[in-house]
DNA sequence: ATTGGCACTCTAGGCTTTAGAGTGCTAAAA
DNA sequence: TTTTAGCACTCTAAAGCCTAGAGTGCCAAT
């Protein structure tokens, strides 16, 4: 049904438009790439590809552009041919070079988060996602107290994820740094390996158990890991790049703001990347209409995964519109996840 | 040369204009405001602050709008004359009250910044960038080193500002718990109480007072703090708003793009904002072309600064396009300023 | 100082026209 | 059966033209 050239045909249709940005007719398509043929032929072709739903005509007698299912097949061919073409290959390697220079020396995970963002985003020229890493499954390696001044009180969570978070409590009265210690022990008794589901749970239970005098300043410490607990539960996400969705802001058909709104609204972003499963190193592409999130319904999503010791923890994802550079981007979001994860490794 | 009536005149095309967002002419002036005059009379006025270069007319016989100078005068009226008029006020107290709500309960100082961004932008209906507080004049609490894993040890910066910041080294050698508390302890004797510039300097010395098998561990974890302290210079802002910015498109003439990518890079905005300088709880605007970065010349800004225990550390502005509602701006960053001050000096 | 009156100016929007890119179809050629 | 040339037809985008109406500036009268 579908023949060789009537694939050539749709692969040079989008190229052509991704280029130009105008619906693209038969004789220019002969111009520009020699199929070898007429324009007549191309025309019998395009109207195959039409009938199947591939390409469509803004109005009768204009060229064609490509439809969703259009792009769809293009970056199927892209990927399952393993045909991680030459230049894909080559652009990899490049950012993979430039995106390792920056981030090697970033360790805070805010900043590298929002680092790998802004790189992504400008390697890409679109914006950029990238969700921070899961904290549900992971539990606690320890807590620790540290005294900041008098009566202030550093408690840190440290987690076997990279995730190290801190939070500062005032106590009611004044604690010497050897009590601390002995209180930091006790928690670390109950604490240490528990999931940080149940963290919650044995802190309540923790707090009984201390003599009445103590109990206050105990409390406060508890209510400390609270406001922690819930932090880590708090989905979200870096974005960067906004500057360049605006640039091709026409594509987005005025639903630009609302579609920026949804990313200041961290946790909807958080969730929306969740619905999405993928392997390992394939990044994975979400065209216009395939899109449920109806802001997102006339960009296209490319997603991929990051690891840490091997079990997916979050995504990181490149967002603009339908009409993208689908091999460029396609790579560094390989590059970037592939960074993110390896660094977690070792 | 400047009547009272002129003003008031001056004052109704600016609120009509903000309103309405179309030039305002001398009859559909009257009609909304009763200045019991003929349109003439309002035509001789307008005459005058033409001339005066307050108001222009976008092409011959049209309405006139707010120049830059217009709203100059406009906004130094609204505050010098105290009037902080009742809606200001109004305003102000709400606002109060809705900030105050959310940020006490964060203490990670990227969450609030970040948080207090979406906030005042929520409030404004403008873009707000908060900026981070200056670490350059403040100096070492103390220094921490908290055990991770085996070899992996967070250092903690503990300065007498609100910011923590960590980082995690990976140690050639395992160290015991019992040791690094000793090492600890050296460093704290040299660190604790030193102005940050000076730290860099102390600690390249304190390396070699170690016995060689320990030098390598400790070059680490001096490495590491270096690190900490070159964060510290990295100047940093929080930006919210995106959204809106793109909603008043039409006013920053195709140059969006290029506004927002500025305010991507950090640190343009960080120093631009330490160009002006103000008084606490005196909030100050920056219209247009008084605007020295060219990105912003069809913007304003609405500035105020925050404080650490009386000394100014910070700015958190609002911007927009010069057409903006300047009394509610004013009464939120005001709002904002105030509360990130207060929360720091008990 | 204010006003009514009036001639004049300019733009935004509606209407028409036209060039040209593109299509679809048919009948002939390969 | 596939490809091709040819041709009539379609539709848009751009250019030009026109008009209503909002607004001005100025003058003479109050």
């Amino acid at each position: 049904m579908i023949s060789e050239r009537n694939m050539a045909v749709l692969r040079a249709i989008i190229e052509d438009f991704i280029a130009t940005n105008e619906p693209v007719g038969s004789k220019t398509l002969v111009e520009r790439h020699n199929f070898g043929v007429s324009s007549a032929t191309i025309r019998n072709d395009m109207a195959v590809l039409e009938e199947e739903g591939y390409i469509a005509a803004p109005h009768t007698s204009s060229g064609r552009i490509p439809t969703d299912k259009g792009y769809r097949v293009f970056v199927d061919q892209l990927i399952q041919a393993e045909a991680v073409t030459a230049e894909i290959k080559k652009n990899f390697a490049e950012l993979n070079k430039i995106f390792a220079k920056t981030l090697d020396q970033l360790t805070d995970l805010d900043e590298r988060l929002q680092t790998s963002a802004q790189l992504l985003a400008k390697a890409t020229g679109e914006a950029a996602v990238v969700q921070y890493p899961n904290m549900k499954s992971v539990s606690v390696r320890s807590v620790e107290f540290v005294k900041v001044s008098e009566s202030r009180v550093l408690i840190l969570l440290i987690t076997d994820a990279e995730r190290i978070q801190q939070h500062v409590v005032v106590l009611a009265s004044d604690v010497s740094e050897q009590s601390l210690a002995t209180l930091k022990e006790k928690f670390n008794q109950v604490c240490a390996g528990l999931p940080i589901e149940s963290l919650a749970e044995s802190l309540k239970l923790l707090v009984t158990k201390f003599a009445p005098e103590q109990r206050v300043n105990v409390q406060i410490l508890v209510d400390g890991i609270f406001l922690l607990i819930d932090a880590n539960k708090q989905d979200k996400v870096a974005f960067a790049g906004a500057a360049n969705l605006v640039r091709s802001e026409q594509q987005f058909a005025g639903g630009l703001s609302s579609l920026l709104q949804t990313f200041d609204e961290q946790s909807d972003i958080w969730q929306f990347l969740n619905l999405w499963k993928l392997e390992a190193e394939k990044p994975r592409a979400i065209i216009g209409s395939e899109n449920s999130v109806f802001e997102l319904s006339t960009s296209s999503l490319l997603l991929s995964s990051y690891s840490n010791q091997g079990t997916e923890v979050a995504k990181v994802a490149v967002v603009g519109p339908t009409r993208m550079n689908y091999p460029r981007n396609f790579a560094a979001v390989l590059a970037l996840s592939k960074l993110l994860s390896k660094d977690q490794e070792d």
